[in-house]
DNA sequence: GCGCTTATGTAGCAAAAGTTACATAAGGTA
DNA sequence: TACCTTATGTAACTTTTGCTACATAAGCGC
């Protein structure tokens, strides 16, 4: 068990009962994982509930003709609440789960949740609030993938998820994997924004120059 | 409140305590809705838990368009966990709902809500188990937006909500909207399959002839 | 039946997205 | 530096979807 990074690091460690944590730590394994790992297939079925200690998992789902399309990313301090999902109705896991980097990640036994479940508030609390703001999120990804286009969610997701002074470090491969497009696809926006001066590109790399331009885009006031 | 149709009649409502029935009996309210009622509108706030005890509830959000799309259907004895997931998070509702035809809602005011989550057990229970496969459907749903096409959505949605007699009673003007695209876009799909023999059309209703055919759409084989 | 409303059938063009096929460039490494 | 891998830039072309505009038809009330 590495020392540096447990659950015990975890914001609702800290309301559970001691009895809780008893049960937590003598149930809780841990799972060191490299970048590229493929740690869920699709359709496996789900020993326990996930929680990210240092990385990120990307869940994603694969369509018939072989392109990827993100769904969420799960953060350190997050539950995989798709594993919730599956644990608590006996389902099979509904998409695929890898390391994006070098990713540390907790595993809570099933049996263990549930009984978590049962006696410790915090547990209960957890989960609802893990579940409530997946839907909240898949809702909106549901909402933008009917009614933007690829040139306004491809705006949408460079102003999101920019850093502080505008830059993203992400490959055009792997945006058009996020928005289910393929690369050329991408590429071709990208070269339009360049050209109204919105962004700039580089190797693996998209600095954003007028975000106020980019959001324009993104309510389709503008090319 | 109408004699016929109440909370009493619910699954969760029997594994309730005497307390806890005693509290819902005196907290829970009831409407009824006409078709075509609009219940909640985006960014509205929720008061309370929604369960359908007659007709059905249409959750759908709008795109800058103008155009509909249908998230999912809530029927008689589901809880609309869109509200739960409000609830819980303090959250602005994030899609549109209306009724489809007459409908009759209990409300569960949220305060009285998570007192019973406290107390009951079951509707703990029913909570994330709704969630959970709210959470479910929504994967599959996004999962079918990103990797299929109207064609593929369409022949899966008739095969889907098909009667066992293999008929649907639907418009094409509701197909569009259920899939997020107008109604000649429809039209145009369905003259498609009708030249196959896969489906005969009439007003207001589509009957399959070759449920073979279409499932071979779904999966791309076919034209 | 007549007229009204609602639903479906079709055509044609414009826009967006998908596909194929290469050229070019950036970084890392022997 | 030369070579190799990975990433980006571009073009041409196909397919799908979106949009506009009508024609036709079914059901309903009078």
């Amino acid at each position: 068990m590495p020392a540096q990074k447990t659950l015990t690091h975890l914001p609702f460690y800290t309301d559970l009962s001691s009895t809780g944590r008893d049960l937590l730590s003598k149930g809780a394994k841990y799972n060191a994982c490299e970048a590229a790992d493929i740690i869920l297939h699709k359709g496996q079925s789900v020993s326990g509930a996930y929680m990210v200690l240092r990385g990120r998992l990307r869940v994603y789902s694969i369509s018939s003709n072989g392109n990827e399309a993100t769904l969420t990313w799960i953060e350190p301090g997050e539950i995989c609440v798709f594993s919730l999902n599956c644990l608590f109705n006996n389902l099979l896991y509904p998409a695929w789960v890898a390391a994006e980097k070098d990713t540390e990640v907790a595993t809570i036994p099933a049996a263990l949740y549930r009984e978590l479940f049962q006696r410790e508030f915090s547990v209960q609390d957890l989960t609802v609030h893990s579940l409530s703001i997946l839907v909240f999120r898949l809702m909106e990804e549901l909402d933008q993938v009917h009614g933007l286009r690829h040139k306004e969610r491809l705006a949408n997701f460079l102003l999101v998820r920019a850093s502080a002074t505008g830059e993203l470090d992400i490959t055009q491969q792997q945006l058009a994997q996020h928005l289910g497009t393929s690369r050329e696809v991408i590429a071709r926006l990208l070269q339009n924004f360049v050209a109204q001066a919105y962004v700039r590109t580089g190797r693996g790399r998209i600095t954003l120059l007028d975000p106020e331009g980019l959001s324009q885009v993104v309510t389709g006031k503008q090319a």
